[in-house]
DNA sequence: GTTAACAATCTCAACGTTGAAATAAAATCA
DNA sequence: TGATTTTATTTCAACGTTGAGATTGTTAAC
């Protein structure tokens, strides 16, 4: 059976001919995008739930699995949620306003603002992981774990070789 | 060697031994957020050098791939696109004053409204396309030919799972 | 043939991100 | 010390998308 990737791989091939050859990069690339917009989309429906945002949900289990202190500076932060700073400060807005997390300014650098988890911002974080990662497993209930490890790896590879190799 | 991810996945296992078990989604789903992130910044980097947007790019070739009479109607981009109508209406506004396409009034259905690609849309979709696999494969550069097709394969059971099978 | 239900598109305010510029502090070097 | 460069964060306007509602047209029911 095909999916939507297979009906465009088709059409393609039949309106190119002299393209056949070189379609199989869209096998990989266009259904990484058009999964990543049901991931999003069903991230979107699970943090509503729970009154926050999906960039609210990054931050937090940024901070929560820093460990103790749950503290970052907002640099830090950038590399992790793959964002602009503009959006590491909006984002730290909405959540200090919410009373997740509080800026605290560095004493030593007074140019860092360093990021905490409330106590409140930290109850959340675990009660939301265990969930959230249920969630996830649902989304990728067809698959089986060999597959999954399979297709991880290749990521794996793939993501290294961008680049990305570190979060901090 | 480890990606970002790993760092993740491991900074979980440190923090909370007891979710050690249920972290293997994240392995899978944040490396396609990730690997999503770097094909969109990439693809903006493409499409930048040749005076279009990213969502241009899906319309053009959408409806080049379609055939003659290289016509769509709105509605027919949305799922293709998965994006809302508000979106489609934006992009064809953006791109028939671009020239690339031109609304068509449906005779039969008033409130359709036909996009087609005009002359100078198709010579452009012709041109990019070819650009775009070749971007693309570059892209999958570190990954052989096999891996590709295992990761396809995966990806195309998991999009079945969450309906993803048709775009029109 | 009129009314009601449905369908396709457009409108528009709200939202989050980007990216460049501004601000402020620290580090480097003369 | 003072001047320059570098670093960290914030600001802000522009941008594209969302999602709800408005608009316009079609189909079905009576």
């Amino acid at each position: 059976m095909s999916d939507a990737v297979d009906v465009i791989v088709g059409q393609w091939a039949a309106q190119r001919p002299d393209l056949t050859d070189e379609l199989w990069p869209i096998e990989v690339l266009a259904r990484i995008q058009r999964m990543n917009r049901i991931i999003e989309k069903q991230l979107k429906a699970f943090v509503a739930e729970r009154d926050l945002e999906v960039g609210e949900l990054d931050i937090l289990t940024t901070l929560r699995r820093s460990g103790p202190p749950y503290t970052l500076t907002a640099g830090a932060l950038i590399p992790a949620a793959m964002v602009t700073s503009g959006a590491i400060t909006n984002r730290i807005d909405r959540m200090e306003a919410k009373g997740l997390v509080e800026r605290v300014r560095d004493g030593q650098d007074r140019r860092s603002v360093r990021v905490r988890l409330t106590d409140q911002g930290r109850e959340v974080a675990e009660k939301v992981m265990a969930e959230h990662l249920q969630h996830f497993a649902s989304l990728l209930a067809p698959l089986d774990r060999d597959t999954c490890d399979t297709v991880a790896s290749a990521l794996r590879t793939l993501l290294k070789s961008h680049g990305d190799t570190s979060i901090g």
